[in-house]
RNA sequence: GCUCGCGUGGUGUAGCUCGGCCCAUCAUGGUGGGUUUUCAUCCCGCUGACUCGGGUUCGAAUCCCGACGCGAGCACCA
């Protein structure tokens, strides 16, 4: 190499080159480095071999943080024609204590986002006995023990790295404490299971984890049945083994669970999964997604329900016409890296509106109506012609029957209120005297060709024209912004762009006959 | 305090395992222009980054050491 290098001063690159060529001229071809699209590959995976999970606590439905990890597991799932399991890892009734309409509403959320079901489904607080079994072999075979300890008391062994005089507790000692935490002899917060590693380990959060614990709570799916209740890093790591999971993607935040977990499994004799871990998400709009919050202001009024157009729950983003490939499209783009990170929305909406534009007809809908009788006496337009949708000509035109003489139209009050003339899109310039008359206002149209540049405005003719309320959110307020909505009939869940204002979706009917729509985004 | 992880343009991301193809990819944003009877979509141009300091080497975004910064765990939450 040395030489070669001395060779190339001397040379140039030129006489490297050519010797080469004449020697051995596959040295010469170029190792591309090519840019990886989608996800990296899964390490030790075989396709149609792979498992994965998402496991979340059903105490609402998920929101876009959670979107991650649904469509990092199905996508991985996709890629290696592998399984995806639903956990709900309902633990605890007490901290967080599950909602009973969680489950249905995280598996709708769950099929929506990976346009499939999942492959299995489980409920850890339907699974307790096979938990509970598991805590009674590790303290039999004395890879853990009952400690009573206080968790103050066992936070200075753990700080002095000692052990913790529960810890040599005999056998029979143990499985009698445990019968009387599982009979409910123990009250809550006297007893823990403690897995036993070692108290001298480098890692102070892995020194005898606390596995079990007693909770008397009642769990809104097994009520009080059971006294003892296994933490995530017990049952989740039981789990996973049972149900043969080969790769677990989840947030660093958990890397220190892998390590507990992994301990436990060297007691068990099992082979951990190989595991992938993401950093902290921010959107900006939103920070953080807690779901517990959410539910606070929810209780509080504070929002109208999970599917408020300002939450970022996956129903309201759904709801309000988020496209769910885009929205996979997004988190696989953002893809596995441990970095924390902070996107903003207008990522998501840029990959959404290429979604979604295609697709969405357009329609009028003028927000501030202001009424202009318009004098159209001197042209023979008996209609007004526009497009569904200006790059797809196949899917027809829009007609406006005009009257004789004069009609009356509608356009933005924004836009009235500058004097030059302009010109109504797809239809004719016109000049609007700003004198009121007895009449109201009235204007007239100047020409019906397209001549300079005079601004175009967006407009309605009053026969052609719907009462309509468009829900968007305003300085994080949910404005129902009434306007008029030109007359259609798309079904209700059709995503249309509103000219010049936005792509919304068609929601339904109020009360008083309005139609609904809910603004997606600019 | 202990332990772990991460630092590439405004925001994300590829490249890092195995140093040369990297005066660094792609997207988004910003900006300028084109198409367009929408402030949409589409197209084109411009913009802008390897945290810092040492070391190894002919050669470092890539390997080593250190510093600094950010984040997480050390819960009877998940």
């Amino acid at each position: 190499m040395n030489d070669a290098n001395a060779l190339a001063v001397s040379h140039g690159l030129e006489h490297i080159r050519q010797i080469l060529l004449d020697e051995s001229p596959d040295a010469l071809e170029k190792k591309t480095k090519e840019r990886r699209e989608g996800l990296p590959e899964l390490p030790n995976a075989t396709t149609g071999k792979v498992v994965l999970r998402f496991a979340p606590n059903p105490n609402g439905p998920l929101s876009l943080g959670h979107a991650r990890g649904v469509v990092i597991n199905t996508e991985f799932a996709r890629m290696y024609d592998g399984e995806v399991i639903l956990r709900f890892d309902d633990t605890d009734a007490v901290v967080k204590p599950p909602d009973p309409e969680a489950y249905a509403l995280i598996e709708e959320d769950f099929t929506w986002l990976a346009g499939r079901a999942p492959d299995r489904i489980l409920r850890a607080s339907e699974r307790m006995e096979v938990y509970l079994e598991y805590a009674a072999k590790a303290l039999t075979e004395n890879h853990a023990y009952v400690c009573e300890c206080t968790g103050d008391a066992f936070k200075e062994f753990r700080i002095s790295m000692s052990e913790c005089p529960c810890r040599s507790r005999s056998t029979e000692n143990n499985m009698a404490l445990w019968s009387q935490m599982n009979d409910g002899a123990i009250l809550p917060g006297g007893a823990v299971i403690r897995i036993k590693t070692d108290m001298s380990l480098s890692n102070p959060a892995l020194r005898d984890w606390p596995a079990l614990r007693i909770q008397h709570a009642d769990h809104p799916m097994v009520a009080d049945r059971y006294k003892v209740w296994p933490l995530l890093d017990f049952q989740s790591a039981v789990e996973d083994h049972l149900q043969g999971v080969t790769h677990i993607v989840r947030g660093k935040d958990l890397m220190d669970s892998t390590r507990k977990q992994t301990l436990l499994y060297e007691k068990f004799g099992w082979n951990y999964p190989e595991t992938l871990y993401w950093g902290r998400v921010k959107v900006f709009e939103f920070g953080g997604f807690s779901t517990s919050q959410m539910k606070l202001d929810i209780a509080a009024g504070q929002y109208t329900g999970w599917n408020d157009p300002r939450l970022p729950t996956i129903r309201a983003l759904r709801r309000r016409g988020y496209d769910a490939g885009a929205m996979r499209k997004f988190w696989i783009d953002l893809g596995l890296t441990q970095k924390d990170i902070s996107v903003p929305m207008s990522t998501l909406n840029s990959l959404n509106a290429k979604a979604v534009d295609a697709e969405a007809p357009r329609l009028s809908f003028v927000r501030n109506p202001r009424s202009i009788n318009l004098d159209i006496s001197e042209i023979e337009l008996t209609k007004v012609t526009l497009p569904i949708h200006p790059e797809h000509p196949e899917k027809g035109v829009r007609e406006w029957p005009l009257e004789e003489g004069t009609i009356n139209v509608k356009i933005d009050r924004d836009d009235f209120s500058t004097h030059e003339p302009k010109r109504l899109k797809d239809f004719a310039d016109i000049g609007i005297h700003h004198e009121k008359t007895v009449k109201g206002w009235t204007g007239e149209v100047i020409r019906t060709e397209r001549h300079g540049n005079t601004p175009i405005i967006h407009w309605l003719p009053s026969n052609m024209a719907q009462p309509a309320v468009l829900l968007l959110e305003e300085e994080g307020e949910l404005v129902a912004a009434a306007g008029l909505l030109e007359v259609n009939d798309y079904s209700d869940g059709t995503v249309v762009q509103l000219e010049r204002m936005g792509f919304a979706i068609l929601e339904g009917v109020e009360a008083d006959g309005a139609r609904r729509l809910v603004q997606l985004h600019s």
